[in-house]
DNA sequence: TGGTCGTCTGTGACCGTGCACAGAACGCCG
DNA sequence: CGGCGTTCTGTGCACGGTCACAGACGACCA
């Protein structure tokens, strides 16, 4: 870039004003003991000459830059389904305006991507980060434990990782969820377990065991790793091979329980008559479906609020409790009518 | 934040490796003319202190921050349910990495957030921006066009402004999309217009008029300000109390297409037995549809990527010409079940 | 031997801001 | 009138890099 042409600088204000340099400094701070006569003449001064600060040199002298990174552990096909991230996303986003902090959104694909994440992250661009969905022994979580970069995760850490979190409890929301089928009567019960290399993965499938207790069968869990449509597809084919008699179904997200349900109307059973269908999330999905989708609503903006708001405090040097509890937030199970 | 427990620096560096900070300074920015042997004492040193450049500092001195802005003027809502402006997010996002820059994204969304948004536009943050659905006469594209930030426009800038920018033909995709109606046989065809307030709106409208012809009839025009669901079942319902007789009807997004399918098949109409359905977008919506929708493919992904590299270009100081007539990419008509 | 050229290195100034410190101006009081 | 506290202002330095310049050094050649 052509060094642009040079923009105004606090000394031109101050020169334009007939004060120091200190002195404006000091207005642009709010800080006491200004005459007014100063202030004004500044302050018209700034307008004057057009200036704007120059973030990268506050950033300097005050060794921070309000910015906060918004990291997504997540290939980009997911990045674009995922109806949760897009709102945790927005979430943050609004905590951290509100605060007048700016939000760098940064997306890690590949694994090449961390080198240069990692760079950045350390590089003083951001003060903190927000993490949604690390995985078990992420090495993006561990960069940012080593740099000691202020961060809050949503979803629990992996074990052993001390760092603030808000999350669900997706054990009992899962419990609860699937005591809907067993209310209506159903006997042969099966489950969609997708994202197992995550807490909320695991922690899905456990409560679906909680809630069946010894009616809970291993041969009707079919696992699979990715949120996808087509994966719930797939995946319901194969539970009615091994199950024929199979009369309830726990999709782990509504994406995934869409394509269940498209391969239980191929299939030529009914919803809800033949089969009872849940899923997860109450996302868009869940809506849309015929017929509608009885699932599990997640606060996923309030996540991504509540998340935002730690690092915010532990930038102010609150003391913010790396509770190993976490911050759990309350789930609704919304009843439609696929059960 | 306590000032961290101050990190290593390109003298801590130099002193380890025994030499001095420019040597260092040209190490790190692979410069010729320097030894061997400095150069392994150096990549040495910075291991052994820890080093990781200060992003701040250099963009000080350089006036410039190796990041661009994406500006994504909507509704938080709508961020969420367009799918294009996700894949137009990753088109530019993976261009810029590999280009060794970082992506901001910015929403704004009220009003009230332009002025914080200019501020940090302005603030040395950024030293480009791609800017996603602007309006005519947009604030934010006044404020970027008038501090001179190199940006590059997502659609068709408003009339006057010059700007580079990369687009889809939404008037001849509309009128390939219609055709596919007309060819079909429909005789009284009706368009749910959206966003009319866009360049890409008014242009599906008039693409849909030059398909139709003499045939066009301005009674079979329901307008609507958002691109949502909501909106697409209102307007078929008021569409077939405007004409019954209706068999055939363009909806200018998927999303509204999926909404108006709703209301057809809820007053008893067969699609496309007795009414045809085109969309745009070939979103997920599209094929997800029951039945799935004959629609428009936008390449979405690649808008982004193009966007992000003119940007690039700008700020190479390559001689960008901002054609008023822009880059169109190519679309096609996808030709699923319901028309 | 001296001059020239190419390679390599160190030093000081500078980018634009915040902060600590020194001190000026003023009013008040003994 | 001198001392003191409060309010206000200016100056030097620091933040962590880049860059231009000067100069050292060795090789080569006339």
């Amino acid at each position: 870039m052509p060094p642009s042409p040079r923009r105004a600088t606090i000394r031109d204000v101050a020169r334009e004003a007939g004060v120091s340099r200190g002195t404006v400094s000091r207005v642009l701070n709010g800080e006491r003991y200004v005459s007014d006569q100063a202030r004004e003449a500044i302050e018209q001064a700034m307008k004057v000459v057009g200036y704007v600060p120059n973030t990268a040199a506050r950033n300097l002298a005050l060794r921070r830059s309000r910015a906060v990174g918004f990291v997504v552990h997540e290939p980009h096909a997911l990045f674009l389904e995922d109806p949760n991230i897009g709102a945790i996303l927005l979430g943050a986003n609004t905590v951290l305006s509100e605060a007048d902090h700016q939000m760098v959104t940064i997306v890690v694909d590949s694994d090449r991507d961390n080198e240069r994440v990692a760079r950045y992250l350390g590089g003083g661009f951001v003060d903190g980060a927000v993490m949604v969905s690390a995985r078990q022994r992420d090495p993006m979580l561990q960069a940012l434990q080593a740099m000691s970069l202020p961060t809050a995760l949503v979803g629990r850490p992996p074990a052993g990782v001390e760092v603030p979190w808000v999350g669900i409890d997706n054990r009992g929301a899962a419990r609860a969820v699937t005591e809907q089928l067993v209310r209506s009567g159903r006997e042969r019960v099966g489950i969609i377990a997708v994202g197992l290399d995550r807490d909320s993965g695991a922690d899905r499938l456990q409560g679906f065991r909680d809630a069946l207790g010894p009616r809970f069968d291993q041969g009707l869990v079919v696992e699979r790793p990715l949120y996808e449509y087509a994966a719930g597809r797939d995946a319901m084919q194969e539970l009615l091979v091994r199950e024929p008699a199979l009369d309830g179904v726990f999709a782990t997200s509504d994406a995934v329980a869409a394509g269940a349900l498209e391969a239980l109307l191929a299939a030529g059973r009914s919803v809800p008559g033949d089969v009872s269908l849940v899923g997860f999330d109450d996302s868009t999905w869940a809506r849309r479906c015929q017929p509608a989708l009885t699932t599990v609503r997640q606060p996923a903006r309030e996540l991504g609020e509540r998340a935002a708001a730690l690092v915010l405090d532990l930038l102010a040097g609150k003391d913010v409790a790396a509770d190993p509890a976490g911050t759990l937030l309350p789930t609704d199970v919304v009843v439609r009518d696929s059960a």
